[in-house]
DNA sequence: CATTGTATGACATTTTTATGACAGTTTTTT
DNA sequence: AAAAAACTGTCATAAAAATGTCATACAATG
């Protein structure tokens, strides 16, 4: 359920403060109090979101983000850098492409979890959520399963991330670019026309609850996933 | 659909942050490191949204914006300004320059999406995809549904593209090679009768809800979409 | 009522989507 | 560790839907 959130700071009361509040909001923290440790933490895990301070003794935030995003493993980990007041001005200058978004200390640890689940959704909302249910389908991210009216689903992984990203936005039609982004990942060396195909296998696994209906083709646009049968 | 918004930033990282976090919010960034390829930009093709970073090498941004201003064709784009925050107090300058808001630095990329959003809301609400109601008929250019009285109405692309470029321009007479231009794109070797025959299926998608009516011809002119039926 | 502009139905063509098969991988089972 | 099962992405082809054009019917205008 909760994400793994990776906290790099070299200070303890702010590491235990940011710590603490993450725990309270569902999230698991890993604590770093340096680069080395951290990089150490992300060898044998890695982690869903990583916090990371923008002056760390050693290797600066900055640099250890760069490298994070260098490594294939890494890279697609979203950060929010922290940064003090004074040192705003320089945060700019070293903000690389990677940062996903950045606080000023001193900030509300309100804020902080609200930046984290809003990045959250846009990237890995399957970290974030909990179970949906739509006319009758109900789907379960822990669980990994899909059921309806008692019965279980069959379907791929694939499938059930798809799904999952379709009942996440209802309604909304989605061009097969976008739903390869958020279903497979930014790398996108995958053929438009591989998501046709799975949405044939995702209708195929719910016709058997008779929900196929559900997926609908918007012709020169994309596809939706629409509650309202009627069409 | 997404505005084509031009980023005039010098610091490359800067820019791209800026850029990416465009392009994840539906919009179409456009780059330029300097106010003379931000001019060459502009010629090619006028944006729709202009990003002004205040320092600027060469032409300073305050000055580009006065240029701007001047210019008939780039008169009314929205220009939201960027500054460091030990220049805030000449901003104010900026604002006289015509810029429509203005961020500090260093910013949260939401921040900047939030403003622009507001902007265009009030600017040019054609430019950022929201829903349409005009006389019980409702378009939807996010789920690209057609409802009236929650009954759903059928119809290919090019009638909704067409239907969505009428509602956004209610009242007003357009030509067939306007609507052509507006409609199908500026590339349109394609015959004027063949509007007729798309208003046509329009019009029959339109029939079952009785809103037919609402598209008129004008003799002589072309078509008008009309709130009023009476005319 | 003749002229000019528009509506409409039919149709061939083009564009887009659905589907089944397949080969290479990965995962699970034995 | 080997065998079996499940999963992926890509293609080729079938099927469906949309498009633009044309000929003809219809309506408006003076």
């Amino acid at each position: 359920m909760g994400a793994n959130i990776l906290i790099v700071e070299d200070e303890e009361s702010i590491l235990e403060l940011i710590a603490i509040n993450l725990h309270q909001s569902g999230f698991t923290p890993i604590r770093a109090l340096n680069a080395e440790y951290a990089d150490k933490l992300i060898h044998e895990a890695v982690p869903d979101f990583i916090i990371l301070d923008w002056m760390l003794p050693g290797m600066s935030g900055i640099d250890f983000a760069k490298r994070l995003r260098s490594n294939t493993s890494t890279k697609k980990i979203p950060i929010i850098m922290l940064t003090a007041k004074s040192e705003e001005e320089n945060m700019i200058k070293g903000l690389d492409s990677g940062a996903d978004d950045y606080l000023t200390k001193p900030f509300s640890p309100r804020e902080l979890v609200a930046r984290i689940k809003a990045i959250l959704r846009r990237k890995a909302p399957e970290l974030i959520d909990e179970p949906i249910q739509i006319n009758k389908l109900h789907l379960d991210p822990t669980t990994y399963l899909v059921k309806s009216n008692g019965t279980t689903l069959q379907m791929g992984p694939t499938e059930f991330r798809l799904l999952h990203f379709f009942m996440k936005n209802p309604d909304r039609v989605f061009s097969r670019n976008h739903i390869l982004d958020k279903v497979w990942g930014n790398q996108s060396d995958i053929d438009d026309r591989t998501v046709d195909v799975h949405i044939k296998r995702l209708r195929d696994s719910l016709t058997l609850a008779k929900h196929h209906k559900l997926i609908q083709t918007v012709r020169g646009i994309g596809y939706r996933f629409c509650e309202n049968h009627k069409q």
